[in-house]
DNA sequence: TGATTGAATGAACAAGCGTTCATATAGCTG
DNA sequence: CAGCTATATGAACGCTTGTTCATTCAATCA
């Protein structure tokens, strides 16, 4: 993190009437004690956020958590528009994010949304701005 | 979407002991009746999720959910290492996703992150693999 | 008003990413 | 085994995107 704050003690001189040169120290120490609130592992969340970004791959979440049961890559395919190909990538790629299951049933792969990938929805659905 | 569902006739032939054309059209129906279920303005989703899975910006969102009260630009500054003009234009794009508020006060803009931010935060903290 | 400063914006280049096409793998069936 | 089929994987091209640098805007104060 850089360390240039100049204008972060300008600003706490404004704000602090009398202000001497422990207050800035502390604000800098207290603001980078938030640091530590931040999840360590925050790697698996950007890749989960990332995975769910794309069009293909929110779309096939949505259909798979929508459905009452898994599906397959045949059944994904016709209502994406993409090709086959695509699908296995996104499948892949979402597997990888950890935000669908695989399961192997002979030739077929069926998968199904996670609790994450339900749970990322929901906060969706349920803060999505009325209009 | 595709219309192409041999792969999927095929599969249901398999399920289906006794399949009848009638069995494959209600399936396809029923699947492409999920679209219903899918929220139609996933734009908006998008938009989020794709702002939130950057590193800077979902650096940024963290530190403002983290902290008691909203920050401003030269508070984020000195701890995210990237140029003041990154961390503006990250905020301008997290803004513009609503996952951050923005408050003019003089000079100094305050930034604060927004419910449907905080929500998402808790589903990625909430559902965060073991280990 | 002119100077200074916090923040926003535009251009532009590099790096990352998603798709398609081609090929490979794995399971079924004869 | 040979052939077929459902997915997976690899390479590669084109588009998107994040950063930096330079500039502009906006607000305060002399």
């Amino acid at each position: 993190m850089a360390t240039d704050a100049t204008r972060l003690r300008r600003l706490l001189s404004e704000q602090l009437d009398e202000c001497c040169e422990a207050d800035v120290t502390d604000r800098i120490d207290e603001l980078q004690g938030l640091a530590g609130e931040v999840p360590a592992d925050s790697e698996s969340d950007l890749t989960a956020l990332s995975a769910l970004s794309d069009e293909t791959r929110h779309a096939i979440v949505r259909y798979l958590a929508a459905a009452p049961d898994e599906l397959c890559v045949c059944e994904l395919s016709p209502l994406l528009d993409v090709s086959d190909s695509a699908v296995s990538h996104a499948l892949s790629d979402l597997h990888d994010a950890g935000l669908v299951t695989r399961r192997k049933d002979g030739t077929w792969r069926y998968y199904d949304a996670t609790d994450r990938a339900e749970r990322l929805l929901a906060a969706l659905d349920e803060t999505r701005e009325g209009r």
